[in-house]
DNA sequence: AGGCGCTTGTGAAGGCGTGCACAAATCGCG
DNA sequence: CGCGATTTGTGCACGCCTTCACAAGCGCCT
């Protein structure tokens, strides 16, 4: 597969080099590989090995470079990948090259948490606007930033288009302010409410439910509180990294 | 597969029938089964056919046919599935029958938030304490509970079994705090840590990482953005459902 | 009692993702 | 300049998961 090869930054031929398709699967990686390669930077590499950038990711190395592969071609044979360039590349696939504003909706224990988060700042995402419906909570300031009514939704986005919303607001809400988030436009939307949400087709919705997360743990509590009672369980043999399926 | 069938309560036939094998992917899903099932039940509903329970999971009725013809069958042809009987067989599968005791260390943000997080309680985890590092937070009292500091965890875990380790340190801090978890023999650690944890093969590790939500839906608004500029765009048609990969 | 409609459970096919193993390519050294 | 060590990129096979399509089974109505 010998796709373009433009050498320094990307998006130069035109507006958008024919956007690859990339596997879903390996989408869900690449932050995980961009993670590692800034640790990388920041410790002085200049080059990383599939190997060493594999271990330090948690994955298989064929897979990584499988993964890259899909990108182009990155690597120099003999050597390994250029920490920088593959930087700025995975970034600029992930669309992380502009910074884009996040809005979250639903200030209570998790969204109060979200709008603090660290995490989405150092990865180029601006949290903009924090709402809620409840008016007691309107008006108060978190991370520096007054949480609005719901109904102000409208007019803000007006002003800053809002690439992201963020729902953290109990279940039986999740449906109206994922409808609102659809009507000023917003595509992209991140659910922590614990139910199903329907939305137009163009728009993608990723849910994260961490009841789920300890529910599926607890289920290989469970499994493995019943395998070690009927066979002899010593299976204390050398080993590293496992990891239930993500 | 016309495995056991025993009538009412699981787990008579001696203490555990058979284990049986679920795939990863059927796991995961169950406990959003488990959510529409417990909604339902509320709205009392005492069947549901497997076209009605999959609307109300979001997901595919035959792949939810097969998901659950993997616990055995507990449907009825003709009528659908028993709303109570489906309820027990799914909490005893994935261990919900017996309270399991989860402990959270790292107060900041999050930490914070998931100490208070409704959503565990109400199904069967008891968070039984919370740690940080930190003296200046060790004493808070969070959601009547007092933060105690992390060198008191194997005190704590001699007094109540720990079922599951939640991590929400910084990622400087998370592979001390995975190590001593283990010390203290937790078997299941849920890490919002970004980074990636080294584990005993029987320690079960399962990663939420916020951040990384947010770029894969970023990846995807860079995706929309590029093919909305080429061809003609005007894509809306009637449609429902659409989530991009879980 | 018999037939009809509805719903489950499942065989089979297809697609996706993973991992192995190796050819191709590059660098450094003698 | 040539050779060997090293590392990427990928063809291939395998296994898991999804989806379709349908036979088997159940209840209800006549």
């Amino acid at each position: 597969m010998s796709q373009h090869r433009h050498g320094s930054t990307p998006g130069e031929a035109g507006s958008v080099p024919a956007f690859p398709e990339l596997p879903e699967a390996t989408i869900a990686r690449l932050p995980e590989y961009l993670r590692a390669l800034h640790h990388l930077a920041e410790a002085g590499a200049e080059t990383v090995s599939s190997e060493g950038l594999a271990a330090a990711a948690g994955v298989n190395s064929a897979k990584l470079r499988k993964d890259l592969s899909h990108l182009g071609s990155y690597g120099t044979r003999g050597v390994g990948y250029d920490v920088a360039l593959l930087v700025d590349q995975i970034e600029y696939i992930l669309g992380l090259d502009k910074s884009r504003a996040v809005c979250v909706v639903g200030v209570g224990n998790l969204g109060h948490a979200l709008a603090g988060y660290a995490g989405f700042a150092s990865r180029g995402f601006r949290v903009v606007a924090l709402f809620d419906a409840d008016h007691n909570k309107v008006g108060e300031v978190i991370n520096g930033m007054a949480v609005r009514h719901i109904s102000d939704l409208e007019a803000i986005a007006a002003e800053e288009s809002i690439a992201i919303g963020v729902i953290a607001t109990p279940p039986t809400a999740a449906q109206n302010v994922a409808d609102l988030l659809v009507a000023v436009g917003v595509t992209s939307i991140l659910n922590f409410a614990p139910c199903v949400l329907s939305v137009p087709p163009n728009v993608d919705v990723r849910k994260v439910d961490l009841a789920i997360e300890l529910q599926i743990l607890s289920f290989h509590e469970h499994r493995k509180a019943s395998l070690t009672a009927l066979p002899g369980g010593s299976s204390d043999t050398a080993g590293d990294q496992e990891a239930v399926g993500s």
